[in-house]
DNA sequence: ACTTTGACTTCGG
DNA sequence: TCCGAAGCCAAAG
């Protein structure tokens, strides 16, 4: 899984940013965006900070979700309040034809149960 | 097999 | 925008 990720990650271009469900599902796992988190957590040597949770905002506390604003910054990505300008940055994985790392079908099941 | 760990995601209020 | 709750997944112990 690992090298799912991190073949995902790196080809994030510079000033381009996606998201945890992004990154999850272009790797092969739809619906694991914390398995990139956790993947993220347990590598080094990646583009992280170009990684950002739904909706563009950053989700990593503290001095660390500054990096990455700083860094994103830097490379250009602009910023609407505290969230990145998806619309600008979001990057698109090309499709690939490889094969899923995992069967599909499994994402047609009802969720979303509301508690109210 | 079960529990714990996570930088998630999405909804209503 | 913030919060609580539920759902989701995969790895590590």
């Amino acid at each position: 899984m690992f090298e799912a990720i991190w073949r995902v990650v790196r080809k994030i271009p510079k000033g381009k940013v996606a998201t945890y469900g992004g990154v999850a599902q272009a790797a092969g796992f739809p619906g694991a965006a914390r398995q990139v988190v956790w993947a993220l957590r347990a590598t080094s040597g990646l583009p992280w900070h170009r990684v950002l949770g739904a909706g563009g905002r950053i989700r990593l506390p503290g001095a660390s979700g500054l990096e990455q604003r700083m860094k994103l910054e830097f490379e250009g990505v602009r910023f609407a309040g505290a969230r990145v300008v998806m619309a600008e940055h979001e990057f698109e994985f090309a499709k690939s034809k490889k094969k899923s790392a995992r069967p599909s079908a499994k994402r047609s099941k009802p969720r979303r149960v509301q508690h109210g």
